[in-house]
DNA sequence: TTCATATGTCATGAATTTATTACGCATAAA
DNA sequence: TTTATGCGTAATAAATTCATGACATATGAA
């Protein structure tokens, strides 16, 4: 799996992580990929909501989407985990922490 | 350490831990405990914001406050560390995902 | 051609989170 | 008693995140 360099990513994984619906998502792409019309069934939000979503665990790479072409002929967006196994404490923040870009405002 | 035993539990530290100044708040707790003016000061911000961001670490029992008298003869609120570690991957989220209570609107 | 199911985005609104300012109270030291 | 430093919170505003509904396009099957 890709490593965590910056404070930054870390960020983006925790963020990514901070909401249920988007644990949910990773709990279902465990079991298996799937296409984002399906999971939104499973999960039972809206398309337009889940892309959302996806869009946020794919920016801090815990996801990522291929097409692929379905039995019944149709396009379909697949989106797969992406392996990630970190030992998260104390000292991993306080090592990361300096590299942070501190401002959350639009630059 | 607190096991984690929940999804809610899980996802609280993720919420607690998905800002920068939050993140940058144990950075500084990892060095020493801190009092609150002070911690204020080392990381720059007011003390009002500040314990908004103390209470959400605290409520997902990442850190912890007791009182203490300064040198000084005030009394002060320190913050400690409550330490964690634990191994951050999909098996994890898949495995306290369903135990999640999924409703963030007010009940 | 029409229906069902895919993809993807835009505009808008609701809800939360984050941040600021202004208070009030207590105690030690000048 | 005034100044400096602690504590803590309430009210309000700013910013972001989360959610909905409406559209638009494409393809296979009836």
């Amino acid at each position: 799996m890709k490593q965590l360099n910056s404070g930054d990513e870390l960020l983006a994984v925790f963020e990514a992580l901070a909401h249920p619906l988007r644990l949910t998502i990773i709990e279902q792409l465990t079991r298996q990929q799937q296409y984002v019309s399906q999971l939104a069934r499973d999960v039972g939000i809206s398309r337009p909501l889940l892309y959302l979503h996806l869009k946020k665990l794919e920016e801090a790479n815990l996801i990522q989407g291929h097409s692929e072409i379905l039995e019944s002929g149709k396009a379909a967006k697949y989106y797969t985990l992406q392996p990630f196994d970190f030992d998260l404490n104390a000292q991993l923040i306080a090592q990361l922490a300096p590299s942070l870009t501190l401002k959350k405002k639009k630059e």
